[in-house]
DNA sequence: TTGTATGCGTTATCAA
DNA sequence: TTGATAACGCATACAA
């Protein structure tokens, strides 16, 4: 204690300062550190009595400088705000971290230019993986990524003609599979609220599934009957409201995130319009909280947890075994509930 | 196209090609990307071309290595599951990036021991500052830090005795307002479903605020009404079944957070008991969906992003420019709604 | 305005 | 089993 020198404490020990204290090489600490069975005990021991001694830390960029990769992946996202996608990073970094790497984290706000700049900036700080959203990146990030050859996975869209691997669900059979749910339920005339599909192939496909399912009974999706938010709740609010003014109503709605549907719902309410009575509502992503709005939704769940799991897998493959990696589809479920429940007899 | 060698691709461009390509020093193009006012128009100009012809990226790891600082902060959470994290991680993100800033992400789960344990990982990847939540690290979390000298700000908890700056609300103040409020409607009896108070200071000063306002009338808080739970939907609601089915009911009950009060909301309702009318619900942190719900809950409202905003000013005024950083007290709101409504004359 | 030299902290290659 | 030495890619101080 009183021994120290008093602002000693500015410059972090360095690897030279532990093997100074500890009577050894440079190189000796560093093996000590990584491959601890190749040093002899006693200096091993003294190394680690020196490490704690000194509060040393490895310094993170030197270790990568010296060609040791920056175990770190990046991970590039529309917002945390959706539940799916706190799912998805929360997931994947604890899988990583286990195995010692971190994760960089990026926000589009849905927008292709962003997310081309936000996966840039990732690289430019050295990620050695990038995960990436939907299987729509613009050319120019295509370009970017075999340019630097970082390896990538996307996630949520399984597409197998991808350009890059992806894990994920298939969006339009997903979408199809609610919109005959509906149709079954004697629900004809279905109306959507989706985030713009412009900039989200994943709901780009799950509109295509809705059409495909009502086309197959000769109907199509009515153009007003489609409309776009932000996929918050207000905004998501607004559109059933829209939906709702029109001069037809719909029968059903679906809405492409469980939050849109619980915003729906509640403008519903507000009018005094029963659901699943008056109107269907059907979510997507099965959020936990799905299962306790009045009425409980219901939902397309899309498995963030599996699919942030997959992706760390084979993420963790490819950067310790350097193991391809390839696709994987996962399955959607979906969770019936009451606000779809039969269509009250007129 | 045709005249690139083939696997060129393999090695990403340095400082050093691009040099050579623009006929110029290292240093130069050094220059040339840091501060273009210091070299000459058309050097400049050959060099942003030999830049983008060759697609050259700065490498982070060299550059934090030459001195440049790693522009990267460490953001630890107990989990992207609580919107209220996922909402100031992003915040921070989106700021920080903007001064390019990238930031790194530690989970914790709630546990003591994994925050010193993230907090360190952040560190060793190189972190130039840290973000923490509330304000009862370990002791030896604090050591670290002051042993590395890393700049570290705290997050949702405001306490002028803290031993790190913090930026946040009166938790104790927070929770006592509530119980007023409840008070006030005519709620005498009230319970409490909460995380561990052990790990999260937040709770526990909220729990404090509560009986400190039970004790104004007399009261306090009946041991069999303080419950702890996981925070995740299906534990609040068991809790509230274990409430329901004690031997005395609470008249109101205090969750801290959004998401378990939907939860025991939910429980009461499949119970069949009116919610306000037998016993009144609240909430805490105010997330975007409190509103939407049947009953719309009454909660306190914690800025989560001005505590980031606030959080990202403070350290980039003190990365860029040396400022000191100090502490913050945000102001919550006690958002009334009808969860807590008056209640139902018996 | 530009170039040269040096160092950042670590790992890897080689000898000893 | 250990130690010396050379990278790693970039940013500076300093010299030109």
């Amino acid at each position: 204690m009183a021994d120290e020198p008093i602002s000693e404490k500015k410059r972090p020990a360095t690897l030279g300062d532990v093997a100074r204290l500890a009577g050894v090489s440079a190189s000796t600490v560093s093996r000590a550190l990584s491959r601890p069975d190749l040093v002899n005990e006693a200096t091993r021991e003294r190394i680690t009595w020196a490490v704690s001694r000194l509060g040393y830390i490895p310094h993170g960029a030197a270790r990568a400088l010296a060609g040791r990769g920056h175990r770190a992946v990046g991970v590039v996202i529309p917002s945390l705000r959706f539940g799916v996608f706190a799912e998805l990073v929360e997931t994947i970094q604890a899988r990583l971290d286990e195995a010692g790497f971190g994760i960089l984290l990026g926000h589009t706000g849905g927008d292709p230019e962003r997310e081309y700049e936000q996966a840039r900036a990732l690289v430019e700080r050295g990620v050695d993986a990038l995960v990436l959203i939907g299987n729509a990146q613009q050319p120019r990030l295509l370009r970017l990524i075999t340019d630097v050859g970082v390896p990538v996975v996307t996630a949520f869209d399984y597409d197998e003609s991808s350009a890059l691997p992806c894990v994920g669900v298939d969006n339009e059979a997903a979408g199809r599979c609610l919109a005959e749910h509906l149709l079954d339920q004697g629900y004809d005339e279905i109306a959507i609220i989706t985030q713009p599909t412009l900039s989200n192939d994943r709901s780009g496909k799950r509109v295509d599934g809705v059409a495909s399912a009502l086309r197959q009974i000769g109907r199509a999706v009515r153009p007003e009957f489609l409309i776009e938010c932000d996929g918050l709740a207000p905004s998501a609010r607004d559109a059933m409201g829209a939906l709702l003014g029109g001069e037809k109503r719909p029968r059903a709605v679906v809405c492409f995130s469980d939050l849109m549907a619980i915003a729906a719902t509640a403008e519903c309410r507000a009018q005094g319009i029963a659901v699943p009575g008056e109107i269907a509502i059907a979510g997507f992503s099965g959020i936990g909280l799905s299962d306790m709005v009045d009425p409980p939704l219901t939902s397309v769940r899309i498995p963030a947890v599996e699919i942030g799991d997959l992706i760390a897998e084979r993420l963790l493959a490819h950067l310790m075994d350097r193991a391809a990696v390839g696709s994987a589809l996962v399955a959607h479920e979906l969770l019936l509930r009451e606000s779809t429940g039969a269509l009250r007899e007129l």
